[in-house]
DNA sequence: AAGAGTTACAAAACCGATTTCGGAAGTCAA
DNA sequence: TTGACTTCCGAAATCGGTTTTGTAACTCTT
């Protein structure tokens, strides 16, 4: 009864022509039994009335949706992740030149991502997945292959090998990362992460250690900070690395927020970045360009990267092998200016930031 | 064929039990007409068997998709809308508490967007849509209110008076903030707006106008400029301003993004923000905390936003008349630290801003 | 104890497409 | 002519639910 008013329906089309509904349907799927003359009545007709299928009716029964789902997490209140933002943009525009739409939903735990995860896989109100911010054990992988519903992963688990997934080499970068700051004079190199739950934060770390591992440098556990991915954060991490007694005069973080974060620190207490304390974050967000100095980030195309994983995963469900459709990607370094030369030792900086503490910190904190 | 393997249906669960699919049907729909013992029974077969129905197909009966669509629009290449990040998810996480889903599809040009809107009407992908970023005349507006399709709009047209929608009041919002400036001391107070087919540009300029009107101020065409709604544009609206000869002291932007380039216009030529230039933005996005200095501007709540809108759209859903769900909400100025008294008269400015022309430009570009 | 109501469910129709099946009409070879 | 093939399309089954309709078996009335 409450029908959408005006829609059209196959029937309306074949009573207008004066033929079955599956000689229509026939016609609009391009079956070749058709003669020239009732294709040609029934195209005018559908055109003529604004005939469009039903994507519910030939989902049902093709059992398809033409559409695929994404289930993003979200803190309390925090904020989108622009991360995932430009991300997301990135499918929908691959998915937009497909036919295919998005479906995004929000969960606000890891048991209700799974939930959510759950009802969508069970109504099949998608064909596939998209998983972001793969944990090194991920509960969702472990579900959906256990399904065996069609998904590809942003980044990968401790066992890559039974899934689609598309990642940036975290170690290669990493280490990169280390062997460059080694290079422009540092020697006490801190490192900012996240929850080694996040397998990216897991490998950037190995990547960490790895570069320093490969410079003859033992790795100091007191130079590793884990904190929330956030500026908050960050903010924490630079604290703690810089209390220490012989600070390091460079910090390496896994993500551009908790950069963000970093940088705030050193704003607040004065310090100068990209000299007094070099700063190096991680995703390549535009925001970072509009930093103060700008910030030095590897970059790795958060909307490239979507548009690669929705077509992996269309792939998938067009009956390719998973595992053939595994790919690794290099992480850019793209240097502003939050990086550069260290200009005073560990001992000095150390120094110099128990000064700043002592006096009334630099006011650049917000107002009302 | 192709079915998902494990998919059970409302008959596995028929035959498990034994009675026939309607009455699964009508347990789960809750009808009173089904003895105690059969309930319990189907139930138990229910959990049993891990049976969830079939959106597609209970939605083929219904008519309805439990699903709303957004269109967000799309640059080449620029990167997601921060704005719209944080809307959607807005959107997303009010959805998610009444068991909707939402459908995200990109569009590139006006013309792809209606071509997206119809599409998705028309095989009745979505039951509602939500529209953001309305233009003066919105050509989305007029196609879903002639189809007599739900939708709610976040931004009112020249005439809002037949659709549900939410909005700020720019007018007013616009007006206090040239009265603040002025209260301040800024006696020339530039805008740099957006494109006068976007709604809120328009509005925001009139309450400009209107703001200096109060004051018996009369509005001077040449401290108006109108730029891409991006950082970029900010950038060149900095520009065309500061180079006048009599240049404003404080520059009221119609978005945030426009106030970060005009940060940046004044970091590169050495203009201290908040004394020599102040800024204000719209938008309270959180990028503006982390500016230096931390952006002074009108929030609106994106999140928030998204939420509201989404529960309206329901409402509309539900058969509420859409014309008694139109609401305005006030925008609160966040000052953080890039307004303040001015430094120096306009002249003075115009001097300090050719005699930096004139050096090499303060080196805080981008290195490679 | 007969007619009137309930109760509790089976059976069937329906939503709007796609796809299978089968048959009428036309074509061709024998 | 007649049987065998095509060509073209109508009829019906199907997808997996919801909703309507119908009815057997009880329970009340009076």
């Amino acid at each position: 009864m409450q029908r959408i008013p005006g829609s059209v329906t196959i029937d309306d089309v074949a009573r207008h022509v004066g033929v079955a509904k599956g000689t229509v349907s026939r016609v609009l799927n391009n079956y070749t039994d058709i003669s020239d003359a009732t294709r040609k009545r029934i195209l005018q007709a559908v055109k003529e009335l604004g005939y469009q299928p039903s994507a519910t009716a030939r989902n049902l029964k093709r059992g398809r949706q033409d559409t695929l789902g994404i289930v993003i997490p979200v803190g309390h209140g925090s904020g989108a992740d622009p991360f995932l933002a430009e991300f997301i943009d990135g499918i929908a525009r691959a998915l937009d030149e497909l036919g295919l739409d998005l479906l995004v939903t929000t969960a606000h735990s890891r048991e209700h991502m799974i939930e959510t995860l759950h009802r969508l896989v069970a109504r099949r109100k998608v064909d596939g997945f998209i998983i972001t911010r793969t944990e090194v054990n991920d509960p969702r992988i472990a579900f959906l292959s256990e399904k065996e519903f069609p998904f590809v992963a942003h980044g990968r688990t401790s066992d890559p090998s039974g899934y689609a997934w598309f990642d940036i080499d975290n170690e290669a970068a990493f280490a990169d990362g280390v062997r460059h700051l080694y290079s422009l004079g540092h020697e006490r190199i801190g490192f900012i992460g996240g929850s080694l739950e996040l397998n990216f934060a897991l490998q950037r770390l190995h990547g960490y250690r790895q570069g320093l591992e490969a410079l003859g440098v033992r790795h100091d556990p007191d130079l590793e900070s884990l904190q929330d991915v956030s500026e908050k954060g960050g903010f924490a991490g630079a604290e703690a690395l810089l209390s220490l007694d012989k600070p390091p005069t460079a910090l390496l973080c896994v993500t551009d927020a908790l950069a963000i974060g970093v940088v705030q620190f050193c704003r607040k207490y004065g310090l100068k970045i990209g000299s007094d304390v070099t700063v190096i974050g991680y995703d390549g967000l535009p925001v970072g360009e509009y930093l103060d100095p700008p910030l030095t980030t590897f970059s790795q195309s958060a909307q490239d990267a979507g548009g690669r994983v929705a077509r992996k995963l269309i792939d998938v469900l067009d009956g390719t092998d998973p595992k053939s459709l595994q790919a690794l990607a290099k992480a850019v370094l793209i240097r502003r200016a939050s990086d550069g030369a260290p200009s005073m030792t560990p001992d000095e900086l150390s120094k110099l930031f128990r000064d700043r503490l002592n006096h009334q910190p630099h006011s650049d904190t917000k107002g009302e």
